[in-house]
RNA sequence: GUCUCCUUCGUCUAGUGGUUAGGACAACGGGUUUUCAUCCCGUCAACGCGGGUUCGAUCCCCGCAGGAGAUGCCA
């Protein structure tokens, strides 16, 4: 049996790491056993619909590589895979169930509904869930509602003897007793619109789907798609519900806890390659002490035996760590172009650069490679090149073990002597041992010369290596900014 | 309330009827280094609890506790 499996997101909302970490097992999945990966699109809920979400799909997923064999855009031989355009199916499947007494129409009101709700909980009913109130109309009473004008649901005759089991992969056998189940769910709303129930297990046999892999919240309606599957006469698939992304708290994964769209991800400065090998961490691992996969790796290895059944928070720490080691991995041309947006929004580079920028851009990349953990900390790193915000504050021209006196000679005497050095074509190597005698005569440590020095060429403590700042400075510059911190200091 | 699922360092995880319970991130300490970062070395740190089964349980069974999810004309 090939394997054919999908992602089916809901365009109500941009794509958040759950989702993502779904698609990507699916995926992953799909291309290790040699089989399908299928996207649908479920916009049954027309309510939260948005244009702008399902573009967003379509962007996180180019952006992460991920390709589909079938679905919307690429097409397929089971289109459309639009559920929206797929109302008249959905429909006739409803009626079919109708048809075969397995469910009904039901008239009830939003109001009815509310209320009965309220009332169970107010009683603290052990029951709770619709209350049946049209499982059993006659012709005459159904017929007047529609007189009325009513626009009826459809909902299922949940059984309420006996009990349904379903196989999980890596749960193994579920079974929940049938009067457990929600009573009577809603397969085809009022506005003609199937509910996920109905739309997803037509669909996913329509479609040939043989596993379905998705988060656990949804394994309370395993035996109620399994009884749906049953009503139509056909073949369940697998299921492999896979452990859910919580946060740090132990809930499930929200934006109080950070971002969690793969827009904030992408927009701060994360690479597919990090998000990808992160998330994919989250729930899975190869044999606990492999850590680094590549996308083409997990096509080859990805194992559903080995997806972790307990929930995982999502450690932003770690995936820092994993971002920070693929921009390492870049060479530096890639990074100045990965930079460049980032500098471009700032104002700081315009797009048409001349060789002369565009190699000191290179410079940068390579200067700053190891101090980003993701490609928008290019920003605070390189604002001294191009926005000059002096150091106010003589004691931060005063190193730890140093006195404003002996930084204004190290300043001075460092200062002339590393524009004169430098004018005279000295290899760095010697000017940093001159520094050094520097820092002896003055009876300071090399930071108490190198301090002062940093913080009136970079206008701060923190900065990337003295000379390669000054290299992106240019010379002028860097000498102007020396004297103006001498008068800083001395003021 | 009811139902279902889950439980190894703070976090992600490996693992076995007898192991010094392994790795990674984080944290902390040290080294390299002009700062920061990188890099290197090290330290701290876990089998939820109670019963069984067994010569022996982290591992098997049963309870309990804790956590999570579901209980919508949302998915």
């Amino acid at each position: 049996m090939s394997v054919r499996v999908r992602y089916a997101p809901s365009p109500t909302g941009l794509q958040h790491i759950g989702g993502v970490r779904t698609a990507l097992f699916n995926y992953f999945f799909a291309k290790s056993s040699g089989g399908k990966f299928i996207l649908r699109v479920e916009d049954t809920d027309r309510e939260r619909y948005s244009d702008e979400s399902l573009q967003d799909l379509y962007d996180t997923l180019s952006w992460l590589g991920i390709k589909w064999d079938e679905g919307p855009v690429v097409g397929g031989p089971y289109g459309p895979y639009i559920q929206s355009e797929r109302s008249d199916i959905y429909r006739h499947y409803a009626e079919e169930l109708v048809k075969k007494g397995k469910a009904y129409y039901c008239y009830c009101s939003q109001e009815r509904l509310e209320k009965v709700r309220e009332e169970q909980i107010k009683n603290k009913s052990e029951y709770q869930g619709y209350d049946r109130h049209c499982a059993n109309l006659t012709e005459e009473e159904r017929l007047e509602y529609e007189k009325q004008g009513i626009k009826p649901v459809i909902r299922l005759r949940v059984p309420t003897e006996g009990k349904t089991t379903f196989h999980d992969v890596l749960m193994g056998d579920i079974t929940r007793r049938n009067r457990d189940i929600s009573p009577d769910p809603i397969l085809l709303k009022s506005d003609g619109f199937p509910t996920y129930h109905l739309a997803n297990v037509i669909d996913d046999h329509m479609m040939g789907i043989t596993h379905i892999m998705r988060a656990q919240e949804w394994i309370p309606s395993g035996p109620l798609h399994v009884l749906l599957y049953e009503a139509f006469g056909w073949e369940v698939p697998i299921y492999c519900h896979l452990p859910m992304v919580m946060g740090k708290d132990g809930q499930k994964l929200s934006k109080r806890h950070g971002s969690t769209s793969l827009r904030d991800f992408r927009e701060k400065g994360y690479l597919p390659e990090a998000i990808i090998n992160y998330v994919t961490l989250v729930g899975w691992s190869l044999d606990g002490s492999t850590e680094f996969f590549s996308k083409e790796d997990l096509e080859k290895c990805f194992r559903l035996e080995n997806i972790h059944k307990a929930p995982a928070v999502f450690d932003y720490k770690k995936l820092d760590w994993f971002n920070g080691y693929y921009i390492r991995e870049k060479s530096d041309e890639e990074i100045a172009a990965l930079i460049s947006p980032y500098l471009e929004k700032e104002g700081f580079i315009s797009p048409d650069m001349n060789g002369e920028e565009k190699e000191k851009l290179l410079r940068l990349a390579h200067a700053s490679k190891e101090r980003m953990k993701v490609l928008s900390d290019i920003v605070p790193l390189s604002s001294f090149i191009f926005r000059d915000q002096p150091v106010e504050d003589k004691a931060t021209y005063v190193a730890k073990g140093s006195d404003l006196e002996k930084t204004i000679t190290a300043l001075e005497k460092g200062g002339d002597l590393l524009i004169s050095s430098l004018k005279a074509g000295v290899v760095e190597k010697e000017i940093e041992d001159k520094l050094f005698s520097l820092s002896e005569e003055l009876g300071v440590k090399v930071n108490g010369v190198f301090q002062p020095l940093r913080v009136a060429i970079t206008n701060s403590t923190v900065s990337l290596p003295l000379f390669d700042s000054i290299s992106l400075l240019g010379l002028d510059e860097t000498e102007k900014r020396l004297k103006r911190g001498l008068s800083i200091i001395r003021s």
